[in-house]
DNA sequence: CATGAATGAGAGTTCATTCAT
DNA sequence: TATGAATGAACTCTCATTCAT
């Protein structure tokens, strides 16, 4: 048992430092791409930004475009992870929970905006699999904005004759401010962003019905 | 003076030709990137697929990166080209010239798919001059469309907190259809898309001041 | 005509030069694997060798295991090549055929004594197919010597009690000149090893059948 | 006394364990240089196959070509141990002593088969003393064989116009049970292979003297 | 004694670019 | 005007070897 313990510890503290070996490259990576885009950066010059070994950085990815992935997969988890809490947290009104949502996601699209600019960039480059999943993930990330919009139309507070399109275009302005970031920077910060375009459309969502 | 003439004859030949080649190459590469993405577009492949040698391009071209911002500036002439056309030949109503317009800007986004997902993918290859230049070619491209708007706004029949955000949402989404078109083109033509967004749009901005 | 003779012309000298650098490279290829081995040669220190750059070998090779290839299917055509007419030469008795067409194989070894000793070395480095391949042609190849051997029983001049394991040895010592030329080149010349080992097959050879 | 007892114990016991290890090492590395070859074989595999981590390999040897020399030493060393016992069990008769240690000796090569491979195809790899020590080796492994033929001579049961030749091509076609063996697999045992080129053999050094 | 994470030089290969024809 | 053979720097990836634990 004692043995069994130790193996466990042993297991955990390498799957620690694998990890946090992983977050060092992708974090050293993001940095880089944001620098010269993927194509651009070289294994080399990876391994100084993150100061590690070439030959390291293949312990731990399996190639470069792996990295990629990786990278672009980081952030949509953080969209899955944070988005549904932050809106459980201001309670049930469905336009609140859609800005609260809202405003989150594009706050996770600031802290990420070069993995953003990344997914629309090179997904070329990725494996049909890779693609494909990534595709499946940015439209399960929107769910939750999904939800509280349909939640707003059955309570009567919210009108929209397209609320599909309505969501995904929310996902694709919030994805804007990474894309755009050079010209809406010099007006707005990320959190006046989010809220100048969730006003443009709650219009939109709570005109009466044509 | 007969010899200006012949001068100028030839000129103007030798100048179709050069801008024939062009176009040509022009094509070619936007098809190879399309398959492949510019980085992976090698310029072996790209005289194959304009059935010219490679020592040719350069004639044209100073260089493959030379390639893709003629290809970005390319697209961008054809909204300078074809958007004010288009809207002045449904006469005056500022509705009307807007839906023209945002539908031609999003048909010469579908007839260049391609070259669009270039614009946001492989900006950062560019030169900073090159990205200046689209930069704001970008803006004054969306010009039509403001002028529409400010001319519903004067007229009273728009009414709108942000033109200025919502034309610029109108030229972002009109990109969408290019880098989105995997999602939406089992649900949208190019035309239903445009009228989808625009409707969506119109709510927003023809609904009274709140 | 005139057109189509030029072209042709044009793709015979391109032909010609295409055929002379492949020459040149896998001369260059075996000198350099006679000093270091397969797996030694690194593609800069061929390109040395050859006085090319890298870049060029991959005009005309698939890689470097292709160079490999080549290399030992070249001396391989070789003995195709050259052990017929060698023998054809000396008229008809089988066993003057034999020793004529022996002399000639381990001449063939001796002047690609480093390429020989390829096909026993990497031989495992190879393809699948192209490991076949080879498998194959050293089988033919020594078809002429069986022939040889089948003429000289027929006539009653030769017996032997397994003609083709006689066979399959002469190949077997005729490489070995090139495997252990080491220990032999202090006795003897290439020359005078074939006539000693042919002398020692043909006591074999025309012993009478126990 | 006691202390030193206890001390040659110690290093007794240490001894056998280097010399365990060794060996666990060495049969690893024949098994993986079999699939793959002495170059393909990467030390992550080598240690895979021996169940030990990468850096106890070089505890034991110097290094990969250090394993490689080992390998070849290794079964040069049952050459030396295996002939002369299995050629005295048989009695005094050359003939028959010859055929034992030849028999013997192809059976060795076939237990060995890939080192004996080895042998000839990575020797480029190793340092000259390595190299040169393995020529030796090979010389004086084949001396019970020359023994035998000389005795038969002595005796007048066998005649050779070139014994030294007879002996060397003994040793080669011995050899080539392990370099053919794809070929030779689908006609002969090991034991039949042996019987076969011995029977061909014993014709020439039997036959009356020209 | 034993581990395996970390190193970094060096490998094969590609490809934008040039230039003699 | 047009070609494509030739270049060589730069790339991704591998792997023998070391050393702190």
């Amino acid at each position: 048992m004692a043995q069994d313990e130790a193996l466990s510890t042993e297991d955990a503290v390498r799957a620690f430092r694998v990890h946090s070996r992983r977050r060092q490259l992708l974090d050293a990576a993001v940095a880089v791409m944001q620098r010269t885009g993927f194509h651009q950066m070289s294994m080399q010059a990876l391994a100084d930004e993150a100061q590690v070994s070439v030959g390291l950085i293949y312990k731990y990815f399996g190639g470069k475009e792996d990295i990629l992935l990786a990278a672009i997969l980081d952030i949509l988890d953080a969209f899955r992870d944070q988005l549904q809490p932050a809106m459980d947290a201001v309670g049930d009104d469905p336009v609140e929970r859609l800005r609260a949502g809202f405003r989150r996601y594009v706050e996770v699209v600031d802290a990420n905006r070069d993995a953003v600019a990344l997914t629309y960039g090179e997904s070329r480059t990725l494996t049909v699999e890779g693609r494909e999943r990534i595709k499946e993930l940015e439209v399960t990330t929107a769910d939750p904005l999904r939800a509280a919009i349909g939640a707003g139309i059955a309570a009567g507070t919210l009108t929209c004759a397209d609320a599909d399109l309505a969501v995904y275009d929310l996902v694709m302005l919030g994805h804007m401010w990474a894309l755009k970031h050079w010209r809406f920077r010099e007006r707005y910060t990320a959190a006046q962003y989010a809220d100048a375009q969730l006003d443009l459309s709650l219009v939109a969502l709570s005109a009466p019905p044509r």
